[in-house]
DNA sequence: TCTGGGGTCCTAGGACCC
DNA sequence: TCTGGGGTCCTAGGACCC
């Protein structure tokens, strides 16, 4: 039985993931302040943070804050392995998880109730597991919407659960502070405290006009509607990466435009290969498909069967989703930070799609020599490089062999995509899918 | 706060087209 | 010849999240 207006929605979020994992693996460090990462803080215990200790804080000043903790270096592996079993549990609770990120998720559960329990047994159930499963502990929130059980499991940290009811949303809610509010960071909390606004309460008694007059159309009717408890996203299993990027910091030292463009070269074959789907090293992990780190599909594609060559005609088999790896690209972001900390980005958008690493190269040191006069002018401190426009951003892709773009089984493989996806209109281009990643048009869209 | 790395989403102006 | 309004795409910047 799914209740209209229950509270269903589970938010999981596992506690100061990367130190968890290190107290795990190492009893000495269970019990003290661990602090991992080493020029930058990736993650603190909460016995470190209990001394001011905070992630992306710098290094030096952390060990000050807590000269007795134990630093010691990120092991992504571990992390990656951990997050893949919890993920497994999520999506052994139900098939209805929507990854956030490394550590967290959204899971609906209303659909459960008759089978397996109330929202709240499963919450405790699921705690339960990832406690002696894999040995982390994780809190949750349980709540009629997404915000309020992300909310939930903030406040219920760590190794906690607390379930918000429907009727008392208000009373949980309107007391917190704005800072807890989905979407307000450092400089809208400025803005609203200037407006002697502290509480979610008193965002609530501004009202919709002040706030979109204040914070713009977007965020002003997001936080009104935040703030009243109104959140109508449901839980969404089918979300894809709309971009990937990698960067480096550089120091502050003076840098040759040779070795910025040796950088630069790595960070694009580096990219282009993710994009593939290869891997660039063993414990890249960030390269395994995404459903095992952040429960993400990451591409849907659907797989036509490989014994007659085509999709079978008129009356054979509709083709099965497949999850399917390589992605292209169409937008080229470089991201600079100056010697003086200040950040500029240039982009440029390609004709054609492509994980084509010549190509993408070519793309990203134009825009490196554009750039130039600015870098040799204030210095550079961090070179980046984002990829964006994939696939077309939200299209699906369909891939057939050679001899079956036109006729019958096109029409059978586009049938299939409009019962998976819903969609009343399908539009085509045709592009050849090159072995090198290079997308090559074939037919033109809409025809 | 003296500086990581990976992402998402929004805004605004200009070019271009109908 | 002059000019309106609407829509889409691209570029750049910025806030925010983990």
């Amino acid at each position: 039985m799914f209740v209209r207006g229950a509270a269903t929605i589970l938010h999981a979020d596992l506690d100061a993931f990367y130190a968890s994992v290190e107290q795990r693996d190492d009893v000495r460090l269970r019990g003290r302040p661990v602090i991992v990462g080493g020029g930058v803080v990736l993650a603190a215990s909460y016995e470190a943070k209990a001394c001011g200790v905070r992630t992306a804080m710098n290094g030096r000043q952390a060990r000050a804050l807590c000269p007795s903790a134990r630093v010691v270096p990120p092991r992504m592996e571990a992390y990656s392995a951990a997050s893949k079993a919890v993920f497994a549990i999520f999506r052994d609770t139900t098939p209805s998880v929507e990854g956030l990120s490394i550590d967290e998720a959204f899971m609906e559960v209303g659909g459960l109730w008759k089978i397996v329990g109330s929202p709240e047994e499963i919450a405790r159930r699921l705690r339960a597991r990832v406690a002696t499963e894999v040995g982390l502990p994780i809190t949750v929130g349980v709540a009629r919407t997404k915000f309020l059980a992300k909310v939930a499991s903030g406040v219920a940290k760590p190794d906690g659960l607390l379930v918000v009811p429907p009727d008392g949303e208000t009373d949980f809610l309107h007391p917190l502070a704005v800072e807890r509010l989905w979407g307000v960071g450092r400089v809208t909390a400025e803005k609203l405290h200037a407006l002697d606004v502290h509480t979610v309460g008193e965002v609530a008694g501004l009202g919709e006009r002040a706030l979109v007059s204040f914070l713009g159309k977007a965020s002003g009717r997001h936080l009104h509607a935040l703030a009243h408890g109104l959140d109508p996203r449901p839980v969404d299993t089918g979300k894809r990466r709309r971009s990937i990027g990698s960067q480096r910091a550089l120091g502050r030292r003076p840098r040759s435009e040779e070795e910025l463009d040796a950088i630069l070269a790595g960070i694009v074959d580096r990219l282009a290969r993710r994009l593939r789907g290869g891997r660039d090293s063993p414990t890249e992990e960030e390269d395994t498909p995404a459903p095992d780190a952040t429960g993400r599909i990451e591409d849907t594609e659907f797989d036509v069967p490989e014994s007659d060559g085509a999709v079978a005609v008129g009356s054979g088999p509709v083709p099965e989703p497949r999850a399917r790896r390589g992605r292209v690209c169409r937008t080229v972001v470089l991201r600079l930070r100056f010697g003086d900390f200040t950040r500029a980005t240039r982009s440029h958008t390609l004709a054609v799609s492509t994980a084509h690493t010549p190509t993408l190269l070519e793309a990203a040191r134009a825009l490196l020599l554009t750039a130039m006069p600015l870098i040799r002018e204030k210095g550079i401190t961090l070179l980046g490089l984002s990829l964006s426009n994939l696939d077309g951003d939200g299209a699906v892709q369909l891939e057939l062999p050679l001899d079956a773009h036109s006729g019958p089984a096109l029409d059978v493989a586009l049938d299939a995509v409009r019962a998976r996806f819903g969609s009343s209109s399908v539009s085509r281009a045709v592009n050849i899918h090159r072995d090198d990643g290079l997308l090559v048009p074939l037919l033109p869209e809409h025809q």
